[in-house]
DNA sequence: GAATCTATTTTTAGGTA
DNA sequence: ATACCTAAAAATAGATT
């Protein structure tokens, strides 16, 4: 069974929620139960951050995930930009602070073809990637220091704990990433993409 | 066709990432040009902020999203406590600092049946909510005083905008809301979700 | 731009091992 | 708790309006 929504501003927008009941079977107001619920909240976190990816990779978007579980008082992160850092950084590069705003303005005028059959490949890769943060990610001791004022607490700090699950992965996905680059050397790189952690050497913007 | 993944920790993972090709025809090399990646970063981004919102609603979770989209330079966010904390502050409450652990502490001793499907019906509610936010969304302003640090600028700031588009709605969502809790009265309220802005006055923890 | 439609893919709840 | 299975539901790319 669907369970529709009321709407109600009419003027604008047809609002229907539906709630995914999966394989669904006899008794529907049985829901999920308590032992169901940790691995609910499993599975949809790893469905978020996978949206989370998509997002990144195909859109060029920029985006940072805090998640905070009560249930055994985990919190998780997902951050697209401070993960680009980290790996410029871990790259040996000198990234210039994040506020300014050269990334990403050509994404306007982007060429369509190879580049973006790059990205998706680069997204495949992010996911193996996504996956391999998600495992390890466990971020109690930052809970522990940042001691409630967690949102406060800088992004960096919030991904060091992602960096140490990154570093084994990224030595393959650099080759990968390099070896991948070299079609789109000619054009600027026009995503900030986990896998653009190579970037042509000359040609900012 | 479906793009697989080669995977290359095989220790314990089996990680299968692929690309949402939904309707697909002739050519599939094509994939999304330049106008449908505005359309594309519409829908994932609903889409993402609907897969938090049912997150938060289905397993109480606690979730701030920031999301920038360097094609327009528009930023949105989406954010599950500090909503919360706006919503009981509009609704006259005391709210403590958000830092405070007396949330959901009690979700491992949850209780099942009515407050589960109170639970979904709220979600519902809060479906409609977050597209009324997700509609009115953004936040060029804050960008602008906070001038490229904006992930250090406090939640309660990147809200306030949604404060406004939420008002109206809040509006209708108390009535049912309040109506609904007549159900748990008996039981603490397991759940900080949306709907929650509404608490039984004397059963704090 | 934004909404609707639809074929297809992806996600997922619950069961199971 | 973690991985797989599967039917059912949700998401979505592209086209259309």
């Amino acid at each position: 069974m669907t369970i529709l929504l009321s709407q109600f501003h009419s003027d604008s927008l047809d609002v229907t929620t539906r709630i995914n009941k999966g394989r669904q079977r006899a008794d529907m107001v049985k829901m999920k139960n308590a032992r169901n619920l940790q691995v609910t909240f499993s599975k949809c976190h790893a469905g978020l951050f996978k949206k989370a990816s998509e997002l990144c990779t195909l859109c060029g978007a920029e985006i940072v995930i805090v998640l905070f579980f009560p249930g055994d008082k985990r919190f998780f992160s997902f951050s697209h930009s401070s993960v680009n850092t980290l790996v410029e950084r871990f790259l040996g590069r000198n990234i210039p602070p994040p506020n300014n705003d050269v990334h990403n303005q050509q994404i306007v005028a982007h060429r369509e073809a190879n580049i973006r059959e790059l990205n998706t490949k680069l997204m495949n890769l992010e996911g193996v990637l996504q996956m391999e943060k998600n495992r390890g990610e466990s971020l109690r001791e930052i809970r522990k220091r940042a001691n409630g004022l967690w949102w406060e607490s800088p992004m960096e700090e919030l991904n060091l704990f992602q960096l140490q699950h990154l570093k084994r992965a990224l030595e393959i996905l650099k080759q990968k990433v390099e070896k991948e680059a070299q079609m789109v050397n000619n054009n600027a790189f026009p995503f900030q993409t986990l896998g653009s952690a190579w970037t042509p050497p000359n040609y900012a913007n």
